[in-house]
DNA sequence: TGTACATCAGTGAACGCGCGTTCACTGATGTAC
DNA sequence: TGTACATCAGTGAACGCGCGTTCACTGATGTAC
């Protein structure tokens, strides 16, 4: 192996090992949420002990903060994906909700309530703006032919627009966008929240009718 | 006092402590979330020892149950207040959103992310079924000038509603329930959750706006 | 190729913490005659 | 009204638990000559 090859064994196996946390920690949040998250659980589970953890994250917050970092990155990829195949709002807004439900636990930690005490890093924020932004472009470009009115929203937005900065789309696409955002979260959170259980209803069916709704 | 009061002084005492229990139980979560819910800690700050608490409370579910409980009547009671006041499906919407944001913490235990490990008891879900039978009964009524479609969920819905059991209302109805449900939660959730901190616009003008879609 | 050294993954013991919860007990408050 | 008894709120000690995190150490892996 060359020398100046930066993966050497070593680094491949610090990040094999990396990655093995991750993973048992999506599947301890899937299982008691992201507040049950514990250090010492996840290294039982390897099979090793609690302290050989520090040798891969500083501490508990920076486990966190991986993981969601992890959890923002495969949204903005997976539509970011979809995108530049070629799909449109509507495409978009199924490969979000395939996305929400292949983990719930995954999508709630990142849109779901906050994690108590735990605040975001700047780069997290910055993949958050990231999603935006491909819907916010796919919403400019579905303008034509939306159903929903963009109007008052539109124009409050015209003057209270310091955000999306340096996104440059007229204030009719936020404002679908932010109707678009907050209707299909609506019928997800409650859907993962279990709070549909109990009525017999689909929730697929209420989310295509949103959808319509909004698309015609 | 007469023997038969059902309120003896040491009665009286009992509820009062266990108001005060519950109050900075609501604080606490307000502060740092439901799951960080303790009551060693509430005990020490009303001046107690830990195990005083118990008895007033058989242990920490009990206790969210309670509060769970608590937040679902005190929801319950507002909707129906406005309703028996005259209040149209707009009234409820912003009765709603003031109950929502004088405490986000307690929507967010009722609407929110589940608490990891606890489930709740029968006598809340008929709580939660009184909500949606005020806000149902509002729909029923403002069905013929609501502007958003209420097909094809309401033909899906007729088909499937072995929920909201022995409520008379038509499918168009709980169609329209459902989408002012999912709307306004949408809204309300990220609100609450502090998704919208950064982006300068009014949360409130996204709800209106929201609301005038339903509604016209 | 072989040896000397440096790097680094992982261990086990330990610290202090706060948690939920049980238990035997004290002392105040209410009840019965 | 006064005394004997029962009720019950609250305490302090204790149990076992799991947590995050630090530290000195072992042993394996890689590097340099």
């Amino acid at each position: 192996m060359a020398k100046s090859d930066p993966t050497t064994p070593r680094e491949r196996y610090r990040t094999q090992v990396r990655a093995e946390v991750m993973e048992r920690a999506w599947e301890q949040i899937a299982t008691a949420g992201a507040s049950a998250l514990s250090l010492n659980a996840i290294a039982k589970q390897m099979g090793m002990s609690g302290p050989a953890l520090y040798r891969y994250f500083a501490n508990r917050d920076e486990l966190i903060t991986e993981l969601v970092r992890e959890a923002y990155r495969s949204l903005a990829d997976t539509l970011r994906a979809a995108a530049d195949d070629g799909a449109d709002l509507a495409g978009l807004a199924h490969a979000l909700r395939d996305w929400a439900l292949a983990d719930p636990q995954r999508y709630l930690l990142v849109y779901g309530t906050p994690v108590p005490g735990y605040q975001a890093p700047e780069d997290t924020t910055a993949i958050s703006q990231e999603i935006m932004a491909t819907l916010v472009d796919a919403c400019a470009i579905a303008l034509p032919t939306a159903t929903t009115p963009t109007e008052p929203l539109g124009a409050h937005l015209a003057t209270h627009r310091t955000w999306a900065a340096g996104h440059p789309a007229p204030p009719e696409a936020l404002a679908l966008f932010l109707t678009f955002w907050t209707r299909l979260h609506g019928v997800l959170s409650l859907e993962l929240a279990g709070h549909f259980t109990g009525m017999r209803f689909d929730p697929a069916v209420l989310f295509e009718a949103e959808l319509a709704a909004l698309l015609g």
